[in-house]
RNA sequence: GGGAGAGUGUCCCGAGCGGCAAAGGGGGCGGACUGUAAAUCCGCUGGCUACGCCUUCGUAGGUUCGAGUCCUACCUCUCCCA
């Protein structure tokens, strides 16, 4: 929010490569992380089995402090997701169980240990959740030693409680109470581990900002915040959806090759921030890169996937599913790793339809989309387009390696298999 | 507890004098154009054993030849008052 440059390599990365939206004191804070290492935190719901390519920024910025001398701690909203955040949904999430949370967690958690290095060393990475400590709370001893340092005057104004309250849709009071809950963590964290600076997307600044508040009222040292620019296409759109749901990050809600394909759609106008953002290469590679026009700017694109999807799977995957995405788009030839799937010999015998088939696969929700698209002309059998709604798969189809390869579209394809 | 209002195509918003598979958007999917991009244009967007059949308008009943539309009860949500 200010224009002074920051002199820590930190905030300079940070500033550098377009993660800062809002931080509560650039100055203060970079002194801070000048003089030493750093300790700062991100919370991370459990609200999913996964996360998403959302909260990939912020996992970033916890990245970009370990590499230049900080600590980064991973908060586990063990706790907090009991209660759900009220902050940029119109309407309350519907409460999960605890068993689904303690499941939803182990299933995160594996992901920041692709991006971090946890330990015990000084700058090593830690993993925390509030559960530890919320839900050991009583609740008339939260009250008095917490709760009254809170205005329910200042609550009405932030923007989580009052645009709930301007369109007239309910506010439950276990809503309500979340920043508090939040901004307590933050305090938690200072005294258990002397972090004083809280990251987030920029739908949490309310929340992050009530912690610095409570800090200074509970004695802290100062605390800051700096959130992140919330994330959307260049077109406009949300991050992280597509047709076929979120973009999740674990392999086995989103096979590897379709998060690799997911970067390689991006719009030109976004590879220049989305290799600042999602990938680690350097600023003047960056710059060389994102200065391709036209055709050419697809070479940055396949490096942005190649970068993105190498930091979340490995390198040998990103490579894999670079190599089948050249298989099939630039050389049109049939990629065996292609996602396949299989069907009785049995059935094809018995008389094997086209709808049946992509339903089957997985292309189609149903014969009658199926059927639509075949009207469109959507539908492939080994590459050319199918006419005839009532076809019968036949031997002569799976004469390419014995399988035969069905397409929705340019960019879905999938092996049909007999056994 | 009292009063006022609302629940529509299982993605969302949203029209709907008793004839409705249900207007219109958004989103999405497919096609054309391109560069696996954007923009633009076109088509599609309940299911099926498909010129027919089945299931949809909060839930359950009722009135009607016929109900999303009328009546009754119930459920859920919102707002206002207490």
């Amino acid at each position: 929010m200010t224009d002074q440059q920051p002199q820590s390599e930190f905030l300079r990365t940070l500033f550098a490569r377009g993660f800062v939206h809002q931080c509560s004191d650039v100055a203060g804070l970079d002194e801070k992380a000048l003089a030493g290492e750093l300790v700062a935190y991100i919370g991370f719901d459990c609200t999913a089995p996964s996360l998403h390519v959302g909260s990939l920024l912020p996992i970033m910025m916890l990245h970009w402090l370990q590499k230049t001398g900080g600590k980064p701690i991973t908060l586990m909203g063990g706790g907090t997701t009991r209660v759900g955040d009220p902050s940029g949904k119109d309407e309350s999430r519907k409460m999960l169980t605890v068993a689904t949370i303690e499941s939803n967690k182990d299933s995160i958690r594996q992901v920041f240990e692709k991006f971090l290095t946890f330990g015990d060393g000084k700058t090593d990475a830690l993993m925390s959740d509030n559960e530890e400590w919320l839900c050991r709370l009583n609740y008339i001893d939260f009250l008095r030693d917490v709760g009254r340092h809170f205005s329910v005057n200042r609550m009405m104004a932030m923007d989580s409680v009052k645009l709930r309250l301007e369109r007239e849709h309910e506010l439950s009071f276990i809503e309500f109470n979340y920043m508090c809950l939040q901004a307590y963590d933050f305090v938690e964290l200072n005294q258990r581990h002397g972090c004083i600076l809280q990251m987030g997307g920029s739908d949490q600044w309310g929340n992050i900002v009530t912690g610095l508040d409570l800090g200074r009222r509970m004695g802290t040292p100062q605390l800051y915040a700096l959130t992140s620019p919330l994330l959307t296409t260049a077109s406009g759109a949300k991050m992280g959806k597509t047709a076929a749901g979120a973009v999740w990050l674990n392999a086995d809600m989103l096979p590897v090759y379709d998060y690799w394909q997911y970067w390689r759609n991006s719009e030109d106008a976004d590879v220049e921030r989305f290799l600042k953002l999602f990938t680690t290469l350097p600023l003047d590679e960056v710059a060389r890169l994102s200065a391709l026009q036209g055709a050419e700017i697809n070479e940055a694109k396949k490096v942005l996937a190649n970068e993105a999807t190498a930091l979340l799977h490995g390198r040998a995957a990103a490579q894999a599913a670079a190599e089948t995405a050249r298989k099939t788009f630039e050389e049109g030839v049939l990629a065996e790793s292609l996602p396949t799937v299989t069907v009785a010999e049995a059935e094809i015998a018995a008389g094997l339809g086209v709808l049946t088939a992509f339903v089957k696969a997985g292309l189609t929700p149903s014969t009658g989309e199926a059927r639509r698209q075949i009207k469109g002309g959507g539908l492939k059998l080994n590459d050319a387009a199918i006419t005839d709604e009532r076809y019968m798969l036949a031997a002569k189809d799976f004469a390419r390696d014995g399988v035969a390869k069905l397409s929705v579209g340019k960019k879905k394809h999938v092996l049909l298999k007999p056994v």
